[in-house]
DNA sequence: ATTACTGCAAAAGATTTGCACTAGG
DNA sequence: CCTAGTGCAAATCTTTTGCAGTAAT
């Protein structure tokens, strides 16, 4: 009855293993802000920017400074452990620790951003990889556009119908 | 033997027509600035940035200022006749004006994007579209790492081998 | 004629950087 | 220890905005 609550919780216990072993692979040292700044990536699923996450890592960690949540997520992403999804709307890059293959949906509105499962994504993945020649490091599989609710605001301040 | 040079040619062309086809069924004003940006967004594959696109077209009309690009290239993404691809490791946007089904490879080091042809982008895309329940505006298919190039460049730097 | 569009300059943000200090391994 | 990492503040850069003049339709 509560498997499912296990397993969710675990899926992000396991993101947040990754990360910080990412970073632990690649010599870099696990301060505290590293470790909250990965906690948190792994445990939301709201696609944040920088400036988000230093808003919510801060009340833990009143001395965290803005140049460490960047040079933290340029870490990340360079070592391929996060990806970094560009703007949505909004001038600020998104960033996601979930690497299982998934397209993200951006509205350009309310500049959220959201998942959708995608197995197709899979076999994208490993054809780029095999004919790109290129050292992949993360991706970036974004549709933007009007997600349901902006489009029915949208419709409503404009009496098209 | 030049069929191939007419052909190329002719997408250009049509690319060109499409993007000033988008403004004008939109009901913006075709100025000399809008056809000239449209015409080099049309005719490059580049994947140029607001700013080189302002390098390139400023030769041309001495008095473009950056923000009529900017205000432009707005226009054509949120008419989704032009794509936002986001950042290659520089902190600027790169657009791209091919709207057919494909990935693009980005540099985080040498900064260029450049595009792999994919047939599974098209299923993508109507899936997407299908399933999301968004108005879709654009897409946004780039995997980022090392160019070929740039990864010799790195081995040369550090003698692992 | 209208009214959107342009250019300019200034503003607003996001991200980066330099440096002295702190602390992880 | 020793050097990578941190916080702070200043700097940089991209992108946005306000406004008066200009031109597309």
């Amino acid at each position: 009855m509560n498997e499912v609550l296990v397993r969710v919780s675990s899926e992000a216990q396991q993101r947040e293993a990754r990360l910080l072993q990412a970073l632990r692979d690649a010599g870099l040292r696990l301060t505290p802000q590293r470790r909250a700044i990965c906690h948190y990536l792994a445990h939301t699923d709201a696609h944040p920017t920088a400036q988000q996450i230093f808003a919510a890592v801060k009340p833990e960690f009143p001395s965290l400074s803005l140049a460490t949540v960047y040079n933290t997520l340029d870490a990340l992403v360079r070592l391929g452990a996060v990806h970094a999804l560009g703007g949505a709307g909004d001038g600020a890059i998104h960033y996601d620790a979930d690497l299982r293959p998934h397209v993200n949906l951006a509205c350009l509105q309310c500049h959220r951003m959201v998942d959708l499962p995608c197995e197709a994504v899979a076999d994208l993945n490993r054809r780029v990889t095999a004919e790109s020649g290129y050292r992949i490091l993360g991706a970036r599989l974004v549709y933007y556009g009007l997600c349901p609710d902006c489009q029915r605001t949208a419709r409503e301040a404009s009496p098209t119908p």
